[in-house]
DNA sequence: CAGTGGTCTAGACCACGAA
DNA sequence: TCGTGGTCTAGACCACTGC
């Protein structure tokens, strides 16, 4: 079962592909859109307001509703919570895992995953590859409490697959921060590059539904890969 | 005046902020706000769904409204399209400009602000510093059917401060273009660098209400003062 | 099962843009 | 002035959380 607003943003979405409208190009007005999909105005207005914040759409006062969109191709957006998986599904990933284990947490993942000094948590280090080159280095640390148990299968395939089809968890948000750098000795011989070569560092976190920390990821980017997007929506509305 | 969503937004956060209300504390229940501001139920919801798209709080189906926000500090928000004037505002900003003229525009910039070959375009570069170092570089190209006059008096304080005060333009949303390199010779004296240091490029296209675009702007950061933050607000909701 | 957030409606009225 | 998007309401009913 599908949520009304959400079939109708998803509905519109797919009628900009199959009609393929461009940047600018105006969709049907609020009233064609009520009476086509039968639902009340506020219900069109919800699934517009998801596809404007979505980057998809633009409406304007007194005269439609248009085309937003225009990603430049291999860029990965910033914005999504999918991991890279939506922004490079035309490319070739594959993940080489080299660590996975429980450890005591630092003072750092402590004070992010909001657990205690002494309790144990998931470390997973791999180096991810798009089209067989390293693209970058991510450790990340898990709340077993959420994440009771991983091994280096799962790890393999994608992580946020498992969270979500096996244990049920689901990410409502995370918070990035972007830091760059130069690469240390090790970091350039795992990403293929010299040391002192540029690095941008990502570390973020991820929370629950609920709101609660589980998994802080610290990556390292392959600067020949590190495209990326993102789309603002501006004004308060 | 201004709309009661916006109004009941401001003041929930004004409320967050006088009571020091920290990451995960709740807020008063959605009855309690309805009953308080006088206002129906949808009213509330969309006031609240401001301040979770702008990472201020988050809901939680059957059991409340909690705190978001843990910015820290220094970073620069990607997803505001203030510029950096919000962010770092306990810093010490300024801006030297290098040049400011009317040109006729490279293929890029045609493309991006959508105006002929043939069309002159406004060209203004600055360096900005942050406590009198080098924040970056930035090369800006205005559409002149949008901004019909610039001078270096305008460029040298806030060039979005006279759009929106002078010429009454406002910002709808941007495009941003993130890449990573190393610095040519140039770039690196300006910034007070070396040859080869680590580059963060960016290319912002600013559109106006109405949907077009008007500002494309071509950055390139010291790394040392890189720091950026986003939300990402997750789920389609 | 009480409390709390979320969806949806029908309809009144407002504000802006274009002809 | 008309078409179009935006705000706001009152109320019905649904869904999840936690006691």
């Amino acid at each position: 079962f599908m949520l009304k607003y959400q079939e109708i943003a998803n509905q519109i979405e797919e009628y900009i592909r199959v009609s393929k409208l461009e940047q600018g190009e105006k969709l049907p007005s609020l009233e064609d859109l009520i009476t086509n999909y039968e639902v009340s105005k506020n219900t069109v207005i919800k699934a517009l307001s998801i596809l404007e914040k979505n980057g998809v759409i633009y409406q304007v006062r007194g005269s439609g509703i248009f085309v937003r969109r225009q990603n430049r191709k291999g860029y990965i957006n910033l914005i999504n919570n999918k991991g890279f998986t939506d922004d490079l599904a035309d490319f070739n990933l594959s993940a080489n895992v080299l660590e996975v284990k429980t450890i005591l947490p630092t003072q750092e993942v402590s004070d992010n995953l909001k657990c205690s000094l002494t309790q144990e948590v998931y470390y997973v280090k791999r180096i991810r590859f798009i089209n067989k080159q390293a693209l970058c280095i991510e450790e990340s640390y898990f709340n077993k409490e959420y994440v009771p148990y991983l091994n280096k299968e799962i790890v393999e395939d994608s992580i946020f697959h498992y969270l979500k089809e096996t244990l049920k968890l689901k990410v409502r948000f995370s918070d990035k921060y972007l830091r760059i750098g130069k690469l240390n000795q090790t970091e350039a011989s795992y990403l293929n590059l010299n040391t002192h070569d540029p690095a941008l560092h990502v570390d973020e976190l991820f929370y629950l539904m609920s709101g609660e920390p589980f998994d802080f990821s610290k990556m390292t980017y392959n600067y020949n890969h590190s495209q990326f997007f993102i789309q603002s929506s501006g004004m308060d509305k």
